[in-house]
DNA sequence: CTGACCAATATGGTCTGACCAATTTACCTT
DNA sequence: AAGGTAAATTGGTCAGACCATATTGGTCAG
């Protein structure tokens, strides 16, 4: 955590929390600065700063007459980490929605990546899919593994804005994931994993950057279903459901014009 | 623009402009606060609120000793805009990371809000396709009529991390694209746009997310060509390139299992 | 009682000057 | 030249003050 021991850090903390737990109604006006310099026994410098971070993450808005609290939609991504961390155990709609997204980046990193690679990129990227295909070593080096190739596949790539939003979701989610000790969940149908390699080696192999893109796409919706159910199970709201799984059907691709240059500016 | 006309985001602007027009090198020192207090003729506490809105964007690492640079790549979302507007003509290559993705995002919600739609919500959402398929009205009203076709399949899909992930993307991006008069891009050929909305007319009607997610997919990759294309030919880099168009071809989905009730905690 | 107007009050934005703790820099000793 | 120590610099915080604006409350006319 980039926790700062400062007090105007602290302040924004608490702050941003009981903004996040609705202790403030939207709309509202929040406490004055010097009430709240009052409150937290500082000046009003030191609130004037916690203040100036809240607004940037765009959950309040100060004018003067008051600062007023700003609907939780309309925030900053930033104000995600904090927000999954006000339960013990994540809001599991939050994180099917957190693990759609992050996948839909990752699958459109792929598919950059093999669009972009050179042929050294490319033979590097297949090893490391193969390597992730071999049943030795314990869950976590696999995670290892993955996690590896999905940086590679970023480097490749080079798409600087899933970059920086990347920046705002992973270090504050994945985190609180791999917290959350999820092995049962990551433990997943062999089956499942070899029809995701299957499709990645594929497309791969055939420099097809949409079988490349399904099959990314693909792991990330098996993650969500298993760590979704998981979550829902330890929070008792549990009950087991049909699976409507359609299988592998074809469906049209979109298009896959390789245009690997596109000129920077100076 | 949400430009509270204060003194401190009035030196927060500057420094920010300063620091991604990369002058101060990465890891390098920001001047101190009392010179910069003497430069914008502010107090220290104006430029300290700055400053923190700085951090705030994880444009710089302030210690005792000095603030420091951080590297662009290590910054947060809300820097793109600021980094569009650098240029006249926003660099093609980081339109194009843009558009890739936005359009996932986008096609992302679409799918989830097929998946979640109900009855009512899914014949209005095929109007709206209707709508779309219809050459009457300038390019402009369509404009507005994908706009709101955007909206309402977000309303659906309700998806808070796209939501903010939007916050910080479209006002700062979309805004400036429309200022930049894309007329020209934005008229793409018939042929192309009718195969968008068939996959989307189709993708409704079977209820198969899969194929609308391929629509808008497509919608994006298609914008997304003839926008970078005409800003290289402003930027005068443009030389007429081999569109290595593959046609449309069938490729496996991914899961589609449907799952609308994830269950919210209280 | 209602609505419009106006003064008193509260609030944010800024400034000045000061002190402390941590870091950086400069100097000195070995 | 290397290491260590002292001085200077820097960020973090505090206190008190002033201003312009927004809010609040009361007054007065209808």
């Amino acid at each position: 955590m980039p926790h700062t021991n400062t007090k105007s850090h602290e302040i924004a903390d608490i702050l941003r929390t009981e903004i996040l737990r609705q202790q403030y109604r939207s709309g509202e006006r929040m406490p004055s600065e010097r009430d709240l310099a009052s409150r937290f026994d500082a000046s009003r410098g030191a609130v004037r700063e916690a203040l100036s971070q809240l607004e940037q993450l765009g959950l309040i808005n100060t004018q003067p007459g008051g600062a007023r609290v700003r609907d939780i939609e309309s925030a900053s991504i930033a104000i995600l980490g904090p927000l999954m961390e006000l339960q013990d155990t994540p809001d599991p709609k939050l994180v099917d929605q957190f693990l759609r997204t992050f996948g839909a980046l990752a699958a459109t990193i792929a598919r950059e990546a093999l669009e972009k690679a050179t042929p050294e990129q490319l033979n590097r990227m297949q090893k490391m899919v193969v390597s992730l295909s071999n049943y030795n070593g314990d869950s976590d080096s696999k995670h290892a593994q993955w996690t590896e190739f999905f940086q590679y596949l970023g480097s490749v790539a080079d798409n600087l804005v899933v970059r920086l939003i990347s920046n705002d979701l992973q270090a504050q989610f994945v985190e609180q994931m791999a917290a959350l000790d999820l092995k049962s969940a990551s433990a997943r149908k062999k089956q499942n994993v070899d029809q995701v390699l299957g499709l990645m080696r594929q497309g791969l192999s055939e420099q097809d950057a949409e079988l490349f893109f399904s099959g990314i796409q693909l792991y990330f919706d098996e993650l969500r279903f298993s760590v979704v159910e998981e979550l829902e199970v330890r929070l008792g709201s549990y009950q087991k459901k049909q699976v409507n799984r359609k299988d592998i059907k074809p469906i049209v691709s979109s298009s896959t014009s390789t245009r690997e240059d596109l000129g920077v500016v100076a």
